[in-house]
DNA sequence: TCTGGGGTCCTAGGACCC
DNA sequence: TCTGGGGTCCTAGGACCC
């Protein structure tokens, strides 16, 4: 079987870059984008720094001189703020940063059209028929400038940078290209597995977080090379068969995924942290109001997207942390609000509600198209179901 | 001073049907 | 009355990713 020549692009710091193009006199400083607007805008064309944030914003990303203070996406502001009491909070724009999402992918489709979304900032790319296209001498130099390329192409687009893995299967592809971070571009073959791959802690491998890797570190497991030379059968004893199998293979750098152009939505769902834990019952009426926008918001969603659903969801997080989710399946997939508003209230029965809570949530799933049978007139026209906290 | 919001996938148990 | 295996749908929680 030929190789496979598959890219991972990642843009670099994307949000905080997108935001230093508007306002590239903060380049070279500390700057994170993160939080929630609270208390008075400041002046037009300033910003607060994070020694006077307060509330229950997380970093969404940080600039690399922020980064070398030790903030990274992720972390609680107020955490962040002891860290680099003088970075520059930049409020979070996201109609921004789809505009520039869609031009990058845009610039990477018009060269190498095979693309994989992953999010809004990073794509795979599957590279293999144009490689092989005029019948490339060397196909790993004529990879590389395949990237050189696309890297020109994404900053002539949008003005920022990326990085790029290119190897032969995506995992691999994804450890790649956070190696030479920013602006680096990173081939790798199989051969340089040992080499590259096997140092880096196990945690680098897209699907072993914190958990996985917490219990791996405490079975003496910690790069990718001890997970490498593991005995299977002691991965598959202590993670279960298919978890098991797929990390001694993924520690192997063998990877079989396609790269899939398109997907369908599986659900859509709203949610919303309050910026003071809310009672029960005296927060009762707030509570409500919360919730019934929360599913007007998810209608609204399924509409742009095209799409109705018939299971509907409700989470809800208390002020310990501890989350709970309850499900409700109709008979017909709805998108009007009201029908969803019922379906949640249902859900929201289920739920003990004997401690304040700081989430509350709304997702609709078991997506489809919808199709030629009209929904009830009863459902349309029913009212907002009446309040029940 | 704790910990956002939008997703996907997996597991496991129970209901229900054949 | 008991036993059984397979398939599908539904639900709840959790890990993980961007």
């Amino acid at each position: 079987m030929p190789p496979h020549f598959i890219a991972h692009l990642d843009m670099d710091a994307f949000y905080a870059s997108v935001e230093l193009l508007r306002y590239p006199h903060l380049r070279g400083q500390p700057a994170v984008v993160g939080g929630r607007r609270r208390g008075p805008e400041p002046a037009e064309g300033t910003f607060p720094t994070l020694r006077h944030y307060t509330g229950r914003g997380v970093i969404t990303t940080a600039t690399y001189e922020a980064r070398a203070l030790g903030v990274h996406s992720g972390m609680g502001l107020m955490k962040a703020a002891k860290l680099a009491p003088d970075a520059w909070l930049l409020p979070a724009d996201f109609d921004q940063y789809r505009r520039y999402s869609r031009l990058f992918k845009e610039a990477v489709r018009a060269i190498a059209p095979l693309v994989e979304d992953r999010g809004i900032d990073e794509i795979y790319i599957d590279l293999t028929d144009i490689v092989f296209a005029n019948g490339a001498v060397d196909p790993w130099s004529r990879a590389r400038d395949i990237a050189l390329q696309l890297q020109s192409a994404v900053r002539e687009a949008t003005g920022l940078s990326c990085s790029i893995g290119v190897t032969p299967n995506k995992l691999l592809s994804k450890i790649a290209s956070d190696l030479e971070k920013p602006g680096g571009i990173t081939v790798l073959r199989a051969a340089d597995i040992p080499a590259r791959i096997w140092p880096l802690a196990a945690r680098k491998i897209n699907g072993i977080g914190p958990k996985a890797s917490a219990r791996l570190d405490a079975l003496g497991i910690h790069t990718i090379g001890e997970l490498a030379h593991a005995d299977p059968a002691f991965l598959i004893e202590h993670f279960g068969r298919n978890t098991g199998a797929w990390m001694h293979d993924a520690a192997h750098g063998r990877d079989e995924r396609v790269v899939v152009t398109y997907s369908e939505p599986k659900s859509i769902s709203r949610e919303t942290t309050f910026e003071d834990d809310l009672h029960p019952v005296r927060d009762r009426e707030k509570l409500t109001q919360i919730f019934t926008s929360l599913c007007v918001r998810v209608a609204e969603d399924l509409m742009r997207k095209g799409v109705v659903g018939k299971t509907i969801g409700l989470k809800l997080r208390y002020d310990n942390f501890k989350t709970v989710t309850r499900d409700h399946t109709i008979a017909a997939p709805t998108g009007d609000a009201a029908t969803i508003r019922r379906a949640a209230g249902e859900c929201l029965k289920r739920v003990p509600l004997d401690r304040r809570i700081r989430l509350l949530g709304v997702r609709v799933g078991a997506l489809s198209k919808p199709g030629a049978v009209a929904p009830a007139k009863a459902e349309v026209r029913a009212a907002l179901a009446p309040s029940l906290f």
